[in-house]
DNA sequence: ATGAAAGCGCTAACAA
DNA sequence: TTGTTAGCGCTTTCAT
């Protein structure tokens, strides 16, 4: 029996007789053997692989249980691998050079989950790689896929305006306003952005309750406790992320506030959390979605290379939940 | 100029001119040369990659950052790539069969982080496979490695008891304790075991409370309003988790107790939050020392083959934080 | 339906 | 210090 018929056999492909592919198998079963997938590759000039890079630094480039999974189907359908790699940050790039996972070939594509404060060096290495790869949740002129935060800015807070809302907040305590906005992620920009459309259309001012700087656990609740003595008080609250709401309970918590009775909450989030106690009503940000559209833009480079594809937004979901209310009169 | 050489003056390893080997490597940056890692791997027999399965169950075979930040500077020391699957449940792979990832290989090792209900079918193929594996965050009888649950609990409810607290309650409602407990994850039956020890060991009686089912946050909020109302009220609560915290705070406030003067809470988490306007005190759930240790103990067994080590524990860091406060009598 | 031969990109051993 | 040769495990082409 030769190598050719063995390889034949294990791949199904065609012209082997019944008994003689049953003899392989039967064969491979008893061996424990396992095709060698780099010897594969070499011949095949694919790897089967595509790699999902990270940065080290906090905030927003982690792997999320959503975006991971919606990757992996797609990944399942087509029969290929993930490798994940963390890239150090800026400065280390700087000072080790190009990490390892650059360095060499060893996959068909590349996913950049790199949200923001991309490094630049990390840019042109990808640029001077002629590997197909697309941007998860960050802007950029083609190849990128991220959630629709402008439109669900607008969506949300036209939400919570057909709830008979006025005095609407957006609180941002998340992010530190005081820098150039271009530091932050496009998210907070967006949010706030689509909100604040919204509330104008609306003939409503907006009202930004924002930290500039780093501040304390104390100050936030003490920002968001003057928020909430005003005689014009909003009621109703827009919160970037459901950090942002606890913070928001907690004072609502401290001064009497019930909600929704006497505020209504709105967030966005992967989840609808009930981490106050009722669940929160929440625009569900597309993680899974996007993480299968990103596969297949990329799926896509692949199979045609050197193509340019435009951007690619995906809309947030909505979950009612439990924390608005109409306004009563 | 021969293959090897540039092979040669690519890896640095030595029998290279100076100048044969400058003009090698101005070679390989003009033309973006990039060593390929198939047929690197099909000559050397290594592939310079290590797998990490996880399954699709929610729960908690979930990749966190810490967990992915420890494998990942190990990786970058012994210079490899991680590749990341996730499986299918159990029924799926009965239904599909074993998962792709386990039919090839293409990794020198493997990192197990299906933390409980492991699908025995998923236990035969890796057994049967010879690819040394290490378990990580589950108990076996080797080659594992997971956080000191146990002693953790003790050292946790010591902490309070030091603080002078006698009616410390244990707050588990993440559970469904009716189920028999080998289907709960270790972690909740260890921490409740190191709580009751510690409590016995003082010569107190434990009071736990859990919820025994599916039940909606409301029932779990009156569950913990129920326990605060009552004359002899804990004056203390060791929770699971920090969503516990949660909903013992939501308890509390809404009983006008303020933490932590009126009750102190402690719990269990990777980080220490201030979701309820304080930093929770908090026993740091070792994450990226598990990941590291666990790399260790795998390229270990990549090293030398047929080895079986022995389960590894990693103790718990401790956060102080806020909401701990000594017993006013 | 099967086997023989060539070659994927690379490295290790050896010869020049 | 360099080039030649062989071979890693596999797939494809082509002859049998």
């Amino acid at each position: 029996m030769s190598y050719p018929t063995v390889s034949l056999a294990l791949n199904g492909k065609g012209r082997v007789s019944p008994e003689t592919r049953q003899r392989v198998l039967d064969m491979a079963r008893e061996l424990d053997y396992l095709p060698n997938a780099a010897a594969r590759a070499t011949v095949s000039g694919r790897f089967g692989v595509i790699s999902l890079l990270l940065g080290t630094a906090a905030g927003r480039s982690t792997l999320s249980p959503g975006l991971l999974r919606g990757i992996q189907d797609e990944l399942i359908a087509a029969r290929m691998q993930l490798q994940v790699s963390m890239l150090p940050d800026d400065d280390l790039i700087a000072t080790w050079g190009v990490p390892g996972c650059l360095r060499q070939a060893h996959s068909d594509g590349l996913l950049i989950n790199y949200t923001h404060l991309i490094p630049s060096t990390l840019v042109e290495v990808i640029r001077g790689n002629r590997i197909p790869s697309v941007w998860i949740n960050s802007r950029h002129d083609t190849d990128c896929v991220h959630p629709d935060d402008l439109a669900v800015g607008v969506t949300l807070t036209e939400y919570v305006l057909e709830l008979g809302h006025k005095r609407i907040a957006y609180v941002d305590i998340s992010h530190w306003w005081s820098e150039p906005s271009d530091s932050l992620h496009y998210s907070a920009v967006d949010r706030a952005a689509g909100y604040e459309r919204a509330m104008r259309q609306a003939g409503l001012t907006p009202q930004f309750i924002r930290t500039r700087g780093d501040s304390l656990a104390e100050d936030r609740v003490r920002l968001l406790r003057t928020m909430l003595e005003a005689e014009d008080r909003p009621t109703a609250v827009i919160a970037y992320s459901g950090s942002n709401v606890a913070f928001v309970n907690i004072a609502a918590v401290s001064l009497g506030l019930e909600i929704p009775r006497d505020l209504s909450i709105a967030t966005f989030e992967p989840k609808a959390m009930d981490t106050i106690g009722r669940i929160i009503t929440t625009a569900l940000s597309p993680e899974q979605q996007v993480g299968a559209e990103a596969m297949r833009m990329l799926m896509e480079k692949v199979r045609s290379p050197g193509t340019s594809l435009p951007p690619k937004t995906v809309a947030f979901d909505f979950e009612p939940g439990q924390t608005c209310a109409e306004l009563k009169l």
